[in-house]
DNA sequence: TGACATAGTGTATTAATTACACTAACATGT
DNA sequence: ACATGTTAGTGTAATTAATACACTATGTCA
């Protein structure tokens, strides 16, 4: 037993695991199996222990639900709704994941829960304030498109040309000029031509490019 | 005595309040009277109350402090590194506040704290880990001038085009051409002129405008 | 070897941003 | 009453950035 002269507030992060798949921004989400909210889908996320920062917690969370680890994880917001949960006050520190698309098969590692990926467009009613909180993720991520090189997080080390600007369209949900897209890119001067190429099905084959710093994402403009 | 099963957090809220005050852009620091960092000063803030929303307790500790309600207020990011506080477990949910130069002279009703305006460029060192959250805010008001309609909130209801060009020129701390100013901000349609003029001096006095949506912050472009 | 499918490339037009200098209107001092 | 000082207010040309647009290249497969 804990005990505090004031009433405490438990902690939570919650986040929102992007990724490209099957030409679809997609989420992952964990079926509820306690009350409330049971049966529900929401957010993958848990409690905050008392000796880690909020950032490794969310590390950590991240890690337990996908086996995913050293991927690009962003703070997004704090949601602090007084009934947010019914069973006590819970703060949610929300944090969103972009995960590249080669490292998605690896292990849902979760005990037993049932988890999935969901499509942006056809996203279910979600337990508690989720919906709330993926709208917000989903709005920074658009943002950020626009302004910082985070695209290439969706993608893995080496791609393709089209691979980006299909991850430009799918989240913006609008096509864009090849041409003036390529321009673009490589004003930014952050990719380099690798000697291969990608062979894809009957037509020419595209050269596949990498990041000069894989894990940074740059600021633009 | 409150108890619980899980160790929990503190959860707390602090205030970056900014104004314009003496042609510098200045924020609102308190005067630690108890220990930890007593005699240092520190952002305003205050415990989360267990039955009000983390807004709510942003709202009541700038009204507390500042004695101005209905001022622009925005969460700014939450700090929860683990020994940010010696006590106990601290999580802080930063934000920052926007204080128009004509509210400033109103009581600081705090219960006889020392308070006072200090301007950015010679911020002493602050308690906690205030200053790295007053230069998250700094960098958020930074690229929110540049984005949003967010300069606007330091100004009176009703101000000269040179007025507002020194906010921006102090925030940005750069010069700026008054034309190309004057025609940008003409292109928003945020204004509309008064038929007030504001006589400031031996010179031809300036046009007064206000905003068309006072309290409304809008994104741009 | 021809059909098909995606990769890859340049230029002209339009829109946005920047650079730049003088006149207008008031207060004050003589 | 007028000359001086000080800030308010105004437009245009030059530069840069963004957009629109169509054909050739290179592979696979039948």
């Amino acid at each position: 037993m804990y005990k505090y002269e004031y009433p405490h507030p438990a902690v939570t992060t919650d986040i929102v695991i992007f990724t490209m798949r099957d030409e679809r921004l997609q989420l992952l989400l964990i079926k509820r199996r306690e009350a409330p909210y049971r049966g529900k889908w929401a957010l993958p996320g848990g409690f905050l222990q008392i000796k880690e920062t909020i950032d490794e917690c969310a590390v950590r969370e991240l890690e337990e639900e996908t086996g995913v680890s050293n991927v690009y994880l962003e703070q997004l917001y704090t949601f602090g709704e007084v009934k947010r949960d019914p069973r006590e006050r819970v703060i949610s520190v929300a944090y969103f994941a972009l995960i590249p698309s080669d490292k998605l098969d690896i292990r849902p590692s979760t005990d037993a829960d049932a988890v999935g990926w969901f499509s942006m467009n056809e996203l279910p009613k979600l337990a508690f304030d989720h919906n709330e909180i993926v709208d917000k993720a989903y709005e920074r991520l658009i943002a950020k498109l626009n302004y910082s090189t985070i695209a290439f997080q969706f993608l893995p080390k080496e791609f393709t040309l089209t691979e980006l600007q299909n991850v430009y369209e799918i989240i913006l949900q609008e096509s864009i000029d090849k041409r003036n897209f390529r321009k673009s890119i490589f004003a930014l001067d952050a990719i380099i031509e690798t000697k291969k190429m990608q062979s894809e099905g009957a037509h020419r084959p595209a050269k596949l490019y990498k990041l000069k710093n894989p894990k940074q994402v740059l600021v633009i403009k």
